[in-house]
DNA sequence: ACCCGTGTTCGCTG
DNA sequence: TCAGCGAACACGGG
């Protein structure tokens, strides 16, 4: 589920949830897993939730100290990974399964206490503790691009990256966090096949033209994505005070062109078939007709 | 039983 | 030094 689309969602839930409200007590679950642990979670006992941003998709929360003598501000940075997810639920429920890391936030105006649980079945995804937030110095979340929904996408800097990619498929290339963050395997043939590329061409050999085409095209699939989680989001009782999932319903029709359409006409040209491939072991869907 | 997977990192190779 | 590749991580679902 989670590429870019689906954490920003994510952290405007945990701003809405959670914002500004202090946590009261911190746990995780998992018995394996080295992060976190009991003693980093410790440092964010007391500490009110006060930044909530995305970049790509890496969530980066900022907690600061409840006394004005500057007690220390601490951040976590935490990824979905494939399967993670953050989950509300009242107080006094039980924790969902595969909670890792479990939040307790205290009551703050007409709001009531909750818990705020961080999912994740598969173990890819994460969450660290940052002591200070000092988010820049960590070398992953330094390499990233700007993110593409708050700055939009430099088509002169793509263009250069993309020119150092002699051999690479476009639509591997454009995976590299480091170009334009959030884009997974979803968006690349999302927005390939809005830009009408052939996720197989040589990274190199766009023109500026068809540069200017992927990044209109990845734009506008990220946005349509975000306005579906939404309005799937809202109807699913955003607001009322009951357990909400952000992420789609299972069972839910498929909302894109051509991911997962293998077999199916083009809903574009009606000429083609949305085709399968695999490339650097992950499946690419395109419309061989109409994607050149 | 077997294979697949919406992500990232690491080690190897040329 | 580096682009590119394949494996590894873990585990439910089809």
């Amino acid at each position: 589920m989670p590429e870019l689309p689906e954490v920003e969602l994510a952290a405007r839930h945990l701003a809405r949830w959670a914002g500004r409200r202090r946590i009261r007590a911190a746990s995780c679950s998992e018995p394996r897993s080295l992060e976190p642990n009991p003693a980093a979670l410790s440092r964010l006992l007391r500490k009110r939730l006060t930044g909530v941003e995305r970049i790509g998709k890496n969530l980066l929360l900022t907690f600061d100290g409840a006394g004005k003598g500057g007690a220390a501000r601490v951040g976590v940075w935490s990824h979905l990974g494939m399967t993670g997810k953050w989950v509300r639920r009242r107080n006094d429920d039980l924790p969902p399964r595969f909670s890792r890391v479990r939040l307790d936030f205290e009551r703050e105006g007409s709001l009531h206490d909750i818990s705020l649980y961080f999912v994740d079945m598969r173990l890819f995804g994460f969450f660290r503790v940052v002591p200070g937030a000092r988010f820049s110095a960590i070398p992953v979340l330094a390499a990233l691009g700007p993110d593409p929904l708050r700055e939009g996408i430099d088509i002169a800097r793509l263009a250069a990256r993309l020119a150092r990619r002699r051999r690479l498929p476009i639509k591997v290339a454009i995976m590299d966090q480091a170009l334009i963050p959030g884009v997974g395997n979803i968006q690349a043939s999302e927005g390939l096949f809005r830009a009408k590329i052939d996720p197989r061409r040589p990274a190199a050999e766009l023109s500026l033209a068809e540069t200017k085409r992927l990044a209109r095209g990845l734009l506008a699939s990220f946005n349509f994505t975000l306005r579906r989680l939404e309005n799937a989001s809202a109807a699913t009782g955003g607001g009322a005070d009951r357990d909400v999932q952000y992420v789609e319903e299972p069972g839910s029709p498929n909302p894109f062109k051509v991911y997962d359409r293998a077999g199916a006409p083009c809903p574009r040209c009606h000429g083609g078939t949305i085709t399968r491939i695999v490339q650097a072991g992950r499946s690419t869907y395109f419309c061989p007709a109409c994607q050149i």
